[in-house]
DNA sequence: ATTTCATTTGAAAATATTTTAAGTAAATGA
DNA sequence: TCATTTACTTAAAATATTTTCAAATGAAAT
């Protein structure tokens, strides 16, 4: 099972079909954008875990739309692009390109490429079992346990407390927490990272009243501490 | 500066030639291999930040030493290969290759990619910029501890105190304070500064009417100082 | 179509922080 | 030294932020 979610920025159609049945017949999810505009939007407001990015889109420069996406975009971006000179290819990397594909590029090949980017990156996450204190966090695994039970945790209240978990001691400001579990598109919602906050504090705290896995920062954002 | 240590294992000489002088004049350091064993025992040795791999060894197939370097190595390995097939690409880049270029590549592009790889594997943790004396203030985590006790500061009482780490030794205004913290339209409120100077001294001082660290400069401002 | 579960939205209650004000102490300059 | 200015302390009032609860919406699964 696989179930990466894939975004194709892409302005021909033709493209578009074929990485959508190529990348589907291979259990990827599929959105795609037809312009730079509309692919940032997208990505905004639900980001995928790895994008695909023409280089040659209608309304805006693909080495900008990448640069736009890199303020904030951690997944893997690959570049597929009809342009083959060195520099273009150097130019796309050293913006935070995790790979570079000319078109027209050979079907296994981007799907192995796309296996190698989502490998390298999640390969990142396995800091093998982290965290401790009756609280069990491994992020390989993606279970956390509290007394030994597992707690069932949704995509978000994971995705959330894995951040904690990756941070741990560090204070993460709304903006920056409402930006990577969200997407940029939700950096004013702060109610959102309230009530899960209180999720989470109600499934792994031993007192949700008086949490001290996940502190408030009045004004600022959390903090998560595991006191050794 | 870069100091990354990058092992090169390729039975052409030329082909090392050419990368050892690319390589150290873009700050890498460099250590070669001229066989598949060879290259095993030296990264098993001395673990390189960085490999890059031949595909076409004397005495191993590349592919094996992927397979090898794998079992423990998780650092990237870049594939330098003239085979250009499909069967070969998709073979590496499943073998836990992390890039595959296809010789005769250009410089450019393979430092760019050797960049984008150093660059998604290392996760950069900042230095936390700390000051010392039974008083840390740690700005990448935004934490200040006490005694090794992390003490709580409200959002203003932070940019305050972050202000002062930021000029140690300096003595700050009140104009500047004000202007700093509160914005340009509080600079006649001294009254802020002298609430939340005491605020902070009771919170970070061993004896707040005998401050240390946050020193009057009467009619001008405060200075902050660590005594050494 | 129905049920289930997660997410979003809204609004009152509880906390925390900032501002204001008033009384006291310390420093400065003639 | 005294008069004056500047600084410190404290606590309440005013604001702002966070928590909590619950209902509405949406999406996935049967």
């Amino acid at each position: 099972m696989n179930n990466s979610e894939i975004l194709i920025i892409d302005d021909e159609v033709q493209i578009r079909k074929l990485l959508n049945i190529t990348l589907q017949s291979n259990d990827f999810k599929v959105i795609e954008a037809a312009s730079a505009g509309e692919g940032l939007i997208m990505a905004a407001n639900h980001p995928p875990d790895l994008i695909l990015l023409d280089l040659g889109l209608p309304d805006e420069s693909g080495h900008s739309v990448l640069k736009k996406l890199r303020e904030w975009y951690a997944k893997p971006i690959i570049i597929l692009s009809v342009l083959s000179s060195e520099e273009d290819i150097v130019k796309a990397l050293d913006n935070g390109a995790n790979d570079y594909l000319i078109k027209p590029f050979r079907t296994g090949e981007l799907l192995a490429r796309i296996r190698s980017a989502l490998r390298v990156t999640s390969h990142e996450d396995k800091g093998p079992l982290v965290d401790c204190n009756n609280l069990q966090i491994d992020l390989s695994a993606r279970t956390v346990k509290k007394n030994n039970e597992i707690i069932k945790l949704t995509a978000t209240e994971y995705t959330l407390l894995s951040l904690f978990a990756k941070n741990e001691g560090k204070v993460l400001t709304h903006h920056y927490l409402l930006q990577q579990v969200w997407g940029p598109g939700y950096i004013d919602q702060s109610q959102y990272l309230r009530v899960f906050i209180a999720q989470l504090r109600k499934k792994i705290e031993e007192d949700p009243n008086q949490p001290k896995f996940i502190i408030t920062e009045s004004g600022v954002g959390y903090r998560f501490v595991i006191d050794k």
